[in-house]
DNA sequence: GAGGAGATCGTCT
DNA sequence: GACGATCTCCTCT
């Protein structure tokens, strides 16, 4: 385990957003660089906070297994739109699932977030995912927040009608990615979950030994 | 702890 | 009309 500690809502405001340039390439870079980074939202006056620990990467019209594959349509247009931009969607009639889109215009690339530890804001998250934590949670607990793409969506109130096209890399936003200084220790790369097409490929991410990584226990 | 199946609805064909 | 980048509950071991 080298989860980190919580972090000081000082800590939290000092973290730089992340550019527009830094999602201005190929979503394999991304991913693997956006582990370790903080997903910010401002809720009232409020700060929700949480570092990616797991993503995925979808290569557009080179990926079987992307949304983009079969050409834009209404649904996956911020896709193909300039990089940094949220791209929310509904799945199997239950959940929202967060990504942002990569590369210029035109590529219809992105990243998956797929799990996140909480580091700040952990009460109000598990308020919004109808979790009761203890006075003293165990890990076990604090995973259920946020280690998977529906539930992360959930405890940041992520939906396509709020934040879908969102500019994640503005200070204005509500929502957005930023570093603050935290570089994780070993990556392992795994074939994505819940994929049938192209589902050999290891364009899935993670910080080795994390906790909050989704799925089953690895690393 | 592991595995299976149901829930539930937007999107595309 | 079929399917899906998921989650949760239930059963069995």
């Amino acid at each position: 385990m080298n989860d980190s500690a919580s972090l000081t809502l000082s800590a939290l405001r000092a973290a730089p957003v992340l550019p527009r340039e830094f999602f201005n390439r190929d979503p394999v870079t991304i991913a693997r660089e956006l582990l370790g980074k903080l997903l910010i939202r401002r809720v009232g006056r409020k700060l929700l906070a949480g570092r990616v620990v797991e993503d995925e990467a979808y290569l557009g019209a080179n990926d079987p297994a992307a949304h983009a594959y079969t050409g834009r349509t209404a649904r996956n247009a911020v896709l193909f739109g300039p990089p940094g931009h949220a791209y929310v969607y509904f799945i199997y009639g239950n959940h929202y699932c967060f990504n942002v889109s990569c590369m210029p215009e035109g590529y219809g690339e992105g990243v998956l977030f797929r799990a996140l530890e909480p580091v700040f804001g952990v009460e109000q998250m598990a308020l919004a995912r109808d979790l009761e934590l203890p006075d003293s949670p165990h890990a076990n607990q604090l995973r259920l927040i946020s280690s998977g793409p529906g539930r992360l969506s959930e405890a940041f109130g992520i939906t396509r009608m709020r934040d879908n096209a969102k500019d994640l890399t503005s200070a204005k936003s509500d929502l957005w990615l930023a570093d603050d200084g935290f570089r994780p220790g070993r990556i392992v790369a795994t074939p994505r979950i819940g994929v049938t097409k192209a589902a050999e490929r290891p364009l899935r991410f993670a910080i080795a030994g994390n906790g909050f990584v989704s799925g089953r226990r690895e690393g």
